[in-house]
DNA sequence: TGCGCCAAATTCGTATACAATCTTGTGGAC
DNA sequence: GTCCACAAGATTGTATACGAATTTGGCGCA
């Protein structure tokens, strides 16, 4: 029996797992490949196996989590052909949401973007260089929402949680998060409503990105024991 | 007690169920605004409302049913400003999508599209307006395939989906659907490997749809009692 | 007659129970 | 010693049961 003592505030119960489970993914607390018991998963956050695989339902939507009928929720693991694919999507989409963005940016939104990335270079500092890549994504779906455009900040926001897991297994620079350059660029384009400059800085940030991954070989972290072992 | 007499082919339950409802709502046999009741389509089915939750949980991330807590879920009824939305997206994702697949096309990718046309038209004739609009939806899908891009694929299936929805509401024009035409000249472009006009034809084709559609007023199907009455 | 409050009914949200499937460990045969 | 068959365990898929929230109908009161 459970005791049921309504969390503050979130949506259904549901809703909060997946949540829950998603910054966890983002933040590379979970490993791609990684098993999702329902039962564990259920004692954690002290729900019944119905909430959570409705959690691990939506998750799979989003591309998050891989469910394999009778086998379980795995946290998917991108294939290089996927990752490539999830940046050519952001780079058809972005830059004009960003040229978008740059249109209608009011001081107010420039202010909530140069909070996201003060918030990321202190996470950075921090050495929660997870959070930091939260953050960085965060930074995109906020350009989403300032272009006035939910349906694809929706998309964008699906593509940026797909990306954390390719970052995860497919990031080449150990170095420090250089896209902090971009995102300030970025800012000041909106800040001086610079439609031109902001879709040309996106469409390079994206590429940059993109470089910045190790698309040729197998995956980092291997995909599954064959790559691993043989 | 159910009888359960595992139906033939097709994914899980909840899936099979899914699709049953998203054809529906496709061939607009199902309308914007009106109540699936869990038991109700339980039943119909032949499965439990596990099963049918499911199923309306998928299609609620694909913004096809709307789930109101504690009230239940409709069939979506997309706002004026979402249809603009969802055909700015398009416009967005089609056009450079249908210049990857002009630039792929094999002879039998374009015998596919032919076959998809040639079922829309047959359904025309036969008066199936519902089934007729499913397959054009369709032929934007496969477009989405032959160009090898199945993450945009996805999305542009999703976009494709609500904007049957959209049609359903803000259909104007009651006379035959002109766009086949537009469909012939988009083959032809395949046909001949031209990049350039398939792109070019994509976004005259999308420019023709949205201003097809009556946008500047209340929906013609009321979208609630409220907007219907007053 | 009209308004507001309370109770019954309906429907959703969640927990639990059972059945089906897959994995894994063991034993025997070759 | 190796391989295959079979059984035990574990995990998911589905059904059902119960509690909670909302809607609806009716009653009392002004």
């Amino acid at each position: 029996m459970q005791v049921m003592v309504e969390h503050s505030g979130g949506g259904s119960g549901s809703g909060k797992v997946a949540d829950s489970l998603a910054t966890a993914i983002h933040e590379h607390r979970l490993s791609p490949g990684m098993k999702l018991n329902e039962d564990e998963v259920g004692e954690i956050y002290g729900v019944s196996r119905t909430v959570v695989r409705a959690a691990l339902q939506q998750l799979a939507h989003e591309r998050l989590v891989e469910l394999k009928r009778n086998r379980g929720a795995f946290v998917a693991q991108p294939s290089v052909r996927e990752a490539r694919e999830v940046f050519e999507a952001r780079a058809l989409l972005e830059p004009r949401t960003a040229r978008s963005a740059a249109e209608r940016a009011k001081a107010t939104d420039v202010k909530v973007l140069q909070k996201h990335i003060d918030a990321e270079h202190a996470a950075l500092r921090a050495g929660d260089t997870g959070r930091a890549l939260h953050l960085s994504g965060m930074f995109h779906i906020e350009i989403a929402r300032i272009a006035d455009q939910t349906t694809i900040a929706d998309f964008i926001a699906q593509l940026v949680a797909r990306s954390s897991l390719i970052i995860a297994l497919y990031w080449q620079r150990r170095t420090a998060l250089c896209e902090s350059h971009a995102h300030d660029a970025l800012i000041k384009a909106f800040g001086r409503n610079d439609p031109d400059a902001a879709e040309e800085l996106m469409k390079l940030h994206l590429v940059d990105l993109l470089t910045s991954l190790d698309l040729r070989d197998q995956p980092s972290v291997a995909k599954s024991l064959k790559d691993a072992l043989k």
